[in-house]
DNA sequence: GGTTCTCTGCCGC
DNA sequence: GCGGCAGAGAACC
């Protein structure tokens, strides 16, 4: 178990400099810092952190902006204070870090479009959302109505398309990897949090099907094996069910701990994972 | 459109 | 574990 993380202060360090750093900090500048050859660097903080250097430093400036935004900040002023040399730059890769304009951002998902659709699978129902980008959101729950009501929340003043038949094939897709999840979801995602959750769920999306971790563990694998509670508290903030899979984390006394879509979900898709037949009584439908 | 930087794979010590 | 290099691709101007 406590996998000692190999000599990783380096890493740590690099990403407290980039959290500072008002200006884009080179691979070679913080390499030497580290006292390692830019390519050996490169490799060791991304198997510390899940993300390379550069991309490392783009979620933490997508981060800002979001940041001031929510601050209610003006768009040129946020992504300014973000550390982007121009706007121009600011939106070229924007569709990808914010999901939609920053104006739309701002405004909760205004003019963003979200198509989704509700469908049934063995775990009861199960709302599939997609952003135009990748999807965006898979919950699952006993209440279909809940689970939109529940999207709407999150997305108040995006235009939510339901009903849409194009889209059936995706959330077949979608449904029937939550039923076999060993067989991978071929689909582009739509993931959007903080530079931390980011680099939490991508060594979520490490644990293979069949296996858990501890929060410890995980805490440990990117690098900040002090760090356990917010590791915990990334995982409780997926949107994407089964796909970013939370459901591998588990206490290390081997309580299953939480789940955002019931527990008992959580507990039927790790039987599942680990070839035990299904339970019957844990979908609220048939 | 050219240059610089990033990123990865591979090999050597 | 670490360095270096080559080649492809992305970022930047």
């Amino acid at each position: 178990m406590s996998a000692k993380v190999s000599g990783h202060p380096a890493v740590a360090r690099a990403c407290r400099r980039l959290r500072d750093a008002e200006s884009p900090l080179p691979l070679a500048e913080l390499a030497s810092e580290a006292g390692l050859s830019p390519s050996h660097f490169h490799r060791v903080f991304k198997a510390a952190t899940g993300l390379t250097p550069h991309q490392y430093a783009s979620a933490l400036r997508a981060d800002r902006v979001r940041g001031e935004l929510a601050a209610g900040r003006g768009i040129t002023d946020a992504i300014h204070e973000a550390g982007y040399g121009s706007s121009s730059r600011f939106y070229e890769g924007v569709a990808g870090r914010l999901g939609m304009t920053p104006k739309a951002y701002r405004a909760g998902g205004s003019g963003a479009r979200i198509r989704f659709a509700v469908a049934e699978c063995s775990l009861g129902a199960i709302l599939v959302a997609h952003s135009g980008r990748g999807i965006c959101a898979i919950s699952l729950g006993g209440d279909p109505d809940a689970l939109v009501r529940e999207l709407q929340d999150r997305f108040p003043q995006a235009e939510l398309v339901g009903g849409d038949p194009g889209f059936d094939a995706m959330v077949a897709q979608v449904v029937g990897f939550v039923e076999a999840p060993s067989l991978g979801l071929d689909l582009p995602l739509d993931i959007r949090g903080t530079a931390f959750q980011e680099r939490v769920w991508q060594a979520l999306r490490k644990v293979p099907p069949g296996s858990t971790v501890s929060y410890s563990e995980l805490a440990e694998r990117i690098g900040q094996p002090g760090s356990v509670r917010a590791v915990a508290g990334a995982c409780a903030a997926n949107r994407l069910a089964v796909a970013v899979p939370c459901h591998r984390v588990v206490r290390r006394d081997g309580d299953l701990s939480g789940y955002r879509w019931g527990v008992e979900r959580k507990r039927e898709l790790l039987r599942r994972e680990r070839g035990m037949p299904p339970r019957r009584g844990t979908n609220g439908a048939g």
